[in-house]
RNA sequence: GCUGGCGUAGCUCAAUUGGCAGAGCAACUGAUUUGUAAUCAGUAGGUUGGGGGUUCAAUUCCCUCCGCCAGCUCCA
């Protein structure tokens, strides 16, 4: 691995050479895919070769196989690649016709690769083997094994063929690969860091949440300190909507399945919702908040002066989700969202999702995070059966979202067959500490359920006209919202959202008045803080506190008590030194103000 | 739901080939009155996820249900 460049080789045979970056980094992946293909291949002569591309992380490739693979297995595995490598075998490209590429796949009893192969539209494609491997493939590939950098394979799982969870079952194997092995080590290294951020640990060590697996899997108990963070959060979020022009609504949990028929989530949404059996009747415990809504919006005859009207509801929802999604805070079963209507004329439609981008941006900018991605969800048109509407419907809606975000200059994915059953959308994902990707806000451009609700204005022109409804929710819900935030700030969340930000430490039993006096004072400014009067050594209720990530520890012994002031020490700063409690409290507030994310 | 792995004290984990279920931390009690990341000693804590089976004997082997973890599918 002396040299920086790496050796490639093109599907026409061209030799070249590039610099290290990420584009060759994902080469050298891909190729190293390759290389454990063959591997598996002449270990195990009778799988089926899947596919193998490289990802964000490392590479995968997936096998049919009745053999099962087990950690031992890999091990095999990865020493065979070194074994094959060592030779330095060459990968060899060639371009095939189609016939050909099928009659070469056929031979070698590849019946997965001749169904891609078949579904492909080109007359030729390229090939590459790499030993007793032929597989067919765009490339690039380094020109050999000897430009392959370290690799390690990570784990195997199972995987549908081409995603489709009606098809065979494969088996896939991840490895990842760096040009380094420092690459490597530190990569290990950050996913052993990540770990330990994960929000399921965090979340019992820190005392915020938990589940009780027996009782009610993918439901949250907050407990005290969890509730006091979720609080912190919606009470910022109800002051930012209500000066955005937003309005609070409560609607019930539960209603009769007729509404859920007329909205048809009976049809579109059923394997997911709860359904409650009630003598004659069925009532359903609500999946979503937009029928409520839409009920409150037909209350009255609504003019177009009256619009947009925007409605919003912490709005607690139960979905039925598989048992096998399930994740902590992050997938659950109950949740609430942060969820909004907005009913809108068309005209009014786009500076309604613009205006709603804006705000998203500022709420999340508000809690720390700079960092996210976008996409735009549409329909798959060749799937019309699980979307309502007309397909111009759906053509129209797209565009509005499309001229949005390019109003706004935000870098978008086009998702298609994403959409949910109503209508397009744009969503705003967060990764978590494990690099997953989480939906948090959403805006969903709805132009059936207004039909379905018979939802109008009386326009300029004394005449009913449909209504544009906006979904959105900002923060997606407040389970997953509070679960990504524990993992972004580790735990230490911004001084503003600590749900103890000072922890007050006397140093033996005569500071303890002394103690619930200072205790007093601060409370009395609005700045959550405990007293610690156990009988334990200085040392030992600054570790917890620590522990605890709380962000200022007060330590009062005979010198503050004499001077009548309180020694500062901060969870990130160490011993800050002595400070009156009225310059203590100014400071608090200026940060909690500010919501300094560093504090 | 699917594939694979797993389920032992509140938490993290032990327990030769089936042979009396243990440790550290946390908790509780007592001693200690402490100056910026762990004082010492003691006590208690379990239907080994639930149910069934094989066996003289099951945490260990088998079946089944529940749940968790990773990934897939799905999703806020």
């Amino acid at each position: 691995m002396g040299k920086e460049n790496l050796e490639i080789i093109s599907r026409d045979g061209t030799l070249s050479e590039v610099p290290r970056s990420d584009a060759a980094l994902d080469m050298l992946r891909h190729s190293t895919a390759h290389l454990m293909a063959l591997a598996v291949i002449e270990l195990y002569p009778d799988v089926e070769l899947g596919i193998g591309p490289a990802t964000s992380e490392g590479f995968y490739y997936d096998f049919k196989t009745s053999h099962s693979f087990t950690e031992e297995d890999l091990v095999l595995i990865e020493k065979k690649m070194k074994k094959l490598a060592s030779a330095n075998i060459r990968f060899e490209p060639s371009i095939v016709s189609k016939e050909e590429a099928v009659e070469l796949f056929s031979k070698r009893n590849e019946k997965l690769k001749l169904e891609l192969i078949k579904d492909r539209e080109d007359e030729t494609l390229s090939c590459y083997q790499l030993g007793n491997l032929v597989d067919f493939c765009l490339g690039p590939h380094v020109a050999s094994t000897r430009e392959l950098g370290v690799y390690k394979l990570l784990s195997v799982a199972g995987a549908y063929w081409k995603g489709d969870d009606t098809r065979d079952q494969m088996q896939r194997i991840y490895g990842t690969a760096f040009f380094s092995r420092d690459d490597l080590q530190e990569y290990l290294k950050r996913q052993e860091e990540a770990k330990k951020r994960d929000h399921r640990k965090l979340g019992r060590a820190l005392n915020l949440f938990s589940i009780d697996e027996n009782v009610a899997p993918g439901l949250i108990f907050w407990h005290p300190d969890g509730a006091t963070l979720r609080n912190l959060v919606e009470n910022f979020l109800r002051e930012e909507l209500e000066k955005s022009g937003y309005q609070f609504v409560v609607t019930p949990h539960i209603a009769k399945s007729d509404l859920w028929k007329t909205s048809g989530h009976y049809s579109y949404f059923r394997e997911n919702m709860y359904t409650l059996p009630m003598e004659e009747e069925e009532y359903v415990l609500k999946p979503m908040n937009c029928p409520g809504h839409i009920l409150i919006y037909k209350s009255d005859i609504r003019s177009y002066r009256d619009l947009p009207i925007r409605y919003a509801e912490f709005g607690t929802v139960y979905r039925y989700e598989k048992s096998g999604t399930l994740h902590g805070m992050l997938r659950v079963r109950g949740f609430t969202q942060d969820d909004a209507h907005i009913f809108c004329t068309p005209d009014q439609v786009a500076d309604e999702v613009v205006n709603t981008l804006d705000l998203a941006e500022h709420i999340l900018n508000s809690f720390g995070f700079k960092d996210f991605s976008v996409t735009l969800s549409v329909w798959d048109p060749d799937s019309p059966k699980a979307y309502a509407g007309e397909p111009e419907d759906w053509a129209m809606a797209e565009n509005v979202l499309i001229d949005v975000l390019e109003k706004k200059g935000w870098d978008y994915k086009r998702e298609a067959g994403e959409a949910a059953f109503y209508g397009p959308k744009i969503d705003i994902h967060l990764i978590d500490a494990l690099g997953r990707s989480w939906q948090l806000s959403t805006f969903q451009f709805d132009f059936n359920l207004p039909g379905r609700f018979g939802v109008n204005y009386i326009g300029s022109d004394s005449k009913p006209h449909n209504v544009v409804m906006i979904h959105r929710a900002l923060l997606g819900s407040m389970e997953r919202f509070v679960g990504i935030l524990t993992e972004h700030y580790a735990g230490a969340f911004p001084l503003w959202l600590s749900p103890l930000q000072a922890m007050i430490l006397p140093i033996s039993d005569k500071h303890h008045d002394y103690a619930v006096e200072i205790e007093k004072k601060i409370s009395a400014a609005g700045i959550r803080c405990k007293s610690d009067l156990r009988n334990e050594k200085i040392g030992y209720k600054i570790r917890e506190a620590q522990v605890k990530k709380v962000p200022f520890m007060l330590i009062l012994g005979d010198k503050e008590e004499e001077a009548g002031n309180i020694s500062v020490r901060s969870r990130t700063g160490g011993d800050l030194g002595s400070a009156s409690v009225e310059e203590f409290i100014v400071q608090v507030m200026e940060l909690v103000s500010s919501k300094e994310v560093n504090s």
